[in-house]
RNA sequence: AGGACUAUAGCUCAGUUGGUUAGAGCGCUACCUUGACAUGGUAGAGGUCCCCAGUUCGAAUCUGGGUAGUCCUACCA
């Protein structure tokens, strides 16, 4: 073995191993257990996000195969109509063309094209991560297959009259030509004007005072409305106004919904162009003038003037023209939200069209049911609330996108328009017995994404067919997912797969936290503050990085600063970590918060962690092997591996073999309770702070002393190789590289067999195995040598140096454990002597510390330095003293005495105690050494 | 405007049903190349658990009220 850990050697090798023989795909036996990926962007790549949602997933997925279940994670990507649309549109625009001048054929062509060749970049990374999905079972929303899931699903709730037609008031991007759902607009507050206009009242009479954000929809006003009780203008209902520059008569209307306070009082009504003036004209018949085309320029509806222009012109327009009639009262500064479509950008319109909706109230009091009920449970919690609070106000859902990607709506029309819903055109024709002369012409627009994500956990699997895959693997058991896409998706999958398979799509949703940069930043390409995971596997030098990240930024000024921020940040670029410590480094930050801050200095940790089992690992190797000089295996040594006994076991070998039945069980609660943090913590602890700092070192007086039989080395070597093997096992859903790599070798030492690591059994607690006395014992030991070594350490003495030991006030039970330990002590204390004084033997003038009532002395051959150690106990004095005032305090209260437990009252006598016969010693030895 | 969440060491975070000497990693200080590992070892420093009040024998933990921050939902033209 290399003598650093070096994780490039091992982890694509070992990847390719692992795929090629097909330990990915379900084993066909055990409990069924499936965890169905949310499909990531086909055409995206994988950012620090998806690289802590894999990583969870795949720990997951790796726990139950181990456990021993029939395990399968469903892999996949989203055909993302608008952003994949978006980045064909902007190649096309490069080359000079653009969508309409290919034709709509021609231009799903070149997306399949883009798909082919950029598609690969997110599962290539997937397996860089160590991801473990069933590849050979790899989905795609925009597959026959899964189309004909998305068609079938439309089709029935058309007939169960689920979906429906209809002309509304929809969010439109103008770029996209499209409309988008409430999700895919982003409200930000942004500085604007309200403006405020004199609109003439019809009679001369006067005029009134409107005030508007938007300025160009005056051109389609189709009344003013008042409050009903505002003194000021209740007298003017029923009156009209002359709509300036149109010359529309347009009537004053009465509607509680206008609020005196704010502005005028006066409202102009276009409910055409704005949601809440769409419904006040519903209310009171107003017609509706569109004014917009779908570039959201001024239409022919519009006086000649302004047709054809953009909106924001018509208003610089419309406002000149205004002011030039004097009909401009002022212009304040205004604070608004400006909705912006999140993909593009623009302001989004409202915008009058024929769209196809989803009635979703009885999907959703279901789907609101489903979670009541408990058959889906959010992990935290908490989330549950913000999934009712949205489903029980849940709106229809548009589903209808003016896009050419995606999945077209199988609906024809009629040249009257009238619409036929059907798997094809020939099925249509049949079913409405539509003559051959009839021309029928399918719908141009496709569905929302979203439509078919809704459909992924049972339409992967094969439905509307009742495969088997479908039969054992629904419903799935997880899904594990941001909050931010509890709307988007995970409502809509349930709303879905309860109404066509009539169970739940998954039992839990683990909902984890959003990854932030260092400073609790969103990551985003824009502010340039992204990582790439695979940049933390493999490294990255400074320019590299600043030339990724500055990549396309057109802005020079935004340019400067992200590079500026990004040399300041990682001076030296990015160190190559490797998978293992990246994806350790995700599960000590999974803890149940909603924002991951990822702070580089982690990850360097974990891979420090790495390479200490790695080491670890060749120390093992070195004791279990007979090795030539390169380090390599000529043989084995006995370690029991053929199945013999003739080995004792250590107080140390129980000790470590205890503290792994612990830390297995802690593992699996963490794990199981999906608190990543505190099972990678607990394993972390359990490799680090015990086997290797206190059982390998405690192995190395056996090993290399004769003073121990060939049994107890042995016996040694049989634990520390077995111990070290289970570890690996357990340490596997987290770091599979690095336990595959070392298991391959220690595997025979600790008489395993198997083919790989992946589907070896999950070590799991086994409470006989449980040792107390030894765990007692070696807590004896640890609490000895750590007074030894706090005396050294405090008294500036040379760790080279050999010191000697007295005991003093020991009990039975001390000297039984000093008996048994002796060589231990001597080896990891570095003693000269050991000597155990009886009661009344003096001691030599000594540095001394405490544990439990016996006292350690280190003589100082009068070369006692007697201010350092008067400083260190006087140090251990006041912290005692204060603890004894504060205990001494509470047993003085005979309210804590009579209402307390007992055993707590007890506890806390028995600290007393124990603190008071301490500070006894201490003092003592103050005053002994002040006599020098 | 309504709601949710968060506040613990210099930084990033744990802290189970109230009883701990309030922990970890990184960083910091001192010493150490000892035969697994300097990507290491040993020892150490560092906390008004945001503030105030309450419940309780006892509060980082429970309740109420503040403050600060983050986010969501709805928005006034």
């Amino acid at each position: 073995m290399d003598k650093t850990y070096q994780p490039q050697a091992i982890e694509t090798n070992w990847y390719e191993t692992w795929e090629k023989n097909g330990y990915f795909k379900p084993s066909g036996v055990g409990e069924p257990y499936c965890i169905m990926i949310p499909p990531p962007n086909v055409t995206g790549s994988l950012h620090m996000g998806h690289g802590f949602q894999e990583s969870i997933m795949d720990a997951l997925v790796r726990y139950h195969r181990m456990k021993g279940h029939n395990t399968l994670w469903q892999v996949g990507t989203d055909h993302a109509g608008i952003a994949t649309q978006m980045v064909v549109e902007r190649q096309l625009d490069a080359q000079g063309t653009n969508r309409h001048e290919l034709g709509r054929d021609k231009f799903i062509e070149k997306v399949w094209e883009w798909k082919e060749e950029s598609g690969g970049t997110i599962t290539q990374q997937l397996r860089r991560l160590g991801a473990s999905p069933d590849w050979s079972r790899e989905r795609f929303t925009m597959d026959d297959g899964f189309y004909k899931a998305v068609q079938e699903v439309f089709i029935q709730l058309y007939e169960d009259d689920l979906i429906y037609r209809g002309k509304r008031l929809v969010n439109w991007d103008p770029k996209l030509h499209t409309a988008v759902s409430d999700l895919e607009v982003l409200s930000e507050e942004e500085d604007g004007f309200l403006w405020h206009f004199r609109y003439p009242l019809t009679d001369g009479s006067g005029h009134l005072v409107v005030a508007t954000t938007r300025p160009e929809t005056m051109l389609g006003d189709s009344a003013v409305a008042v409050h009903p009780n505002d003194e000021r203008y209740k007298d003017l209902i029923g009156k009209t106004i002359t709509l300036p520059l149109v010359g529309r008569e347009i009537p004053i209307i009465g509607d509680d919904y206008v609020d005196m306070e704010f502005g005028t009082g006066c409202v102009k009504i276009t409910p055409a162009h704005d949601f809440n003036d769409y419904e006040m004209g519903q209310r009171h018949n107003l017609p509706l003038h569109n004014i917009f085309t779908d570039d959201a320029e001024i239409n022919h509806s519009a006086p000649e003037k302004y047709r054809g222009m953009d909106r924001f012109d018509a208003r610089k327009q419309i406002v000149a023209d205004l002011d030039a009639l004097g009909l401009l009262e002022k212009i304040d500064d205004h604070k608004l939200k400006v909705p912006r479509g999140d993909r593009t950008g623009v302001v989004i319109e409202p915008y009058l069209t024929d769209q196809w909706y989803v009635k979703t109230q009885p999907l959703a009091d279901e789907a609101i049911k489903a979670v009541e009920d408990g058959d889906i449970q959010f992990v935290p919690k908490q989330y549950e609330n913000m999934y009712f609070s949205w489903m029980r106000d849940i709106q229809d859902w548009c589903i209808s996108r003016q896009l050419w990607w995606g999945h077209r709506i199988p609906a024809w029309y009629d040249e009257n328009g009238k619409v036929y819903v059907g798997r094809s055109e020939e099925e249509v024709r049949q079913k409405h017995n539509i003559p051959a002369q009839t021309v029928l012409k399918q719908d141009d627009d496709v569905l929302d994404t979203w439509f078919s994500s809704g459909l992924w956990t049972f339409g992967t699997l094969g439905w509307p067919a009742q495969t088997d895959f479908l039969k054992t693997f629904h419903s799935t058991d997880v899904l594990v997912t941001g909050f931010d896409i509890i709307f988007f998706w995970v409502a809509r999958m349930i709303m879905l797969t309860l109404h066509f398979k009539k169970e739940v799509p998954f039992h839990t949703v683990y909902v984890h936290g959003l990854v932030r940069d260092g400073q609790g930043q969103k990551m985003s390409k824009s502010k340039g503050n992204v990582l790439d995971p695979i940049d933390l596997i493999d490294g990255i030098d400074l320019e590299s990085l600043v030339a990724k990240r500055t990549a396309g930024m057109m802005v020079p000024r935004l340019r400067e600063k992200i590079e500026k921020q990004t040399r300041k940040e990682f001076p030296d670029g990015l160190a190559a970590y490797g998978t293992d410590a990246l994806r350790y480094t995700y599960y000590s930050l999974a803890s149940t918060g909603r924002d991951i801050k990822f702070d580089v200095g982690r990850i360097e940790g974990f891979r420090n962690f790495c390479n200490k089992i790695w080491n670890a690992s060749r120390y093992v190797l070195m004791n279990c092997e007979v090795q030539n000089d390169a380090g390599d295996r000529v043989s084995a040594q006995d370690c029991g591996q053929d199945g013999s006994d003739n080995y004792e076991l250590s107080v140390a070998d129980r000790w470590i073999i205890a503290k792994l039945q612990q830390v297995e069980k802690a593992f699996a609660e963490g794990v199981e309770a999906y608190r990543f943090d505190l099972a990678s913590q607990a394993l972390y602890d359990f490799i680090w702070n015990e086997y290797c700092s206190w059982y390998l070192e405690l192995s190395k007086p056996i090993l290399t002393s004769d003073d121990f039989s060939a049994a107890q080395k042995k016996g040694t070597r049989r634990t520390m190789v077995r111990v070290l093997e289970e570890t690996l096992r357990l340490a596997h859903p987290l770091m599979p590289f690095i336990t595959e790599e070392i298991w391959q070798r220690v595997k025979d030492l600790a008489g395993v067999e198997g083919a790989t690591i992946m589907t070896a059994a999950l070590p799991q607690c086994d409470d006989s195995q449980i040792d107390q006395q030894a765990i007692a014992d070696v807590e004896w030991l640890k609490g000895v040598i750590e007074g030894v070594r706090n005396i050294r350490g405090e008294m500036n003495i040379s760790p080279a140096k050999s010191i000697p030991l007295y005991f003093a006030n020991g009990s039975d039970n001390d000297q039984r454990c000093l008996n048994n330990n002796r060589q231990f002590l001597t080896r990891l204390a570095s003693l000269e002597s050991i000597t155990w004084l009886k009661a009344g033997e003096e001691a030599p003038m000594s540095a001394t510390g405490l544990v439990g009532d016996m006292e350690i002395l280190v003589p100082m051959a009068g070369l006692i330095d007697v201010q350092a150690e008067t400083a260190r106990l006087n140090k251990e004095i006041d912290r005692i003293t204060k603890d004894i005032e504060r205990v001494e305090g509470k047993l003085n209260n005979p309210k804590f005495v009579d209402k307390a437990p007992a055993e707590v009252v007890q506890k806390e006598k028995d600290k007393l105690a124990e603190m008071q016969s301490a500070l006894t010693k201490l003092a003592d030895q103050v005053s002994k050494i002040a006599e020098l």
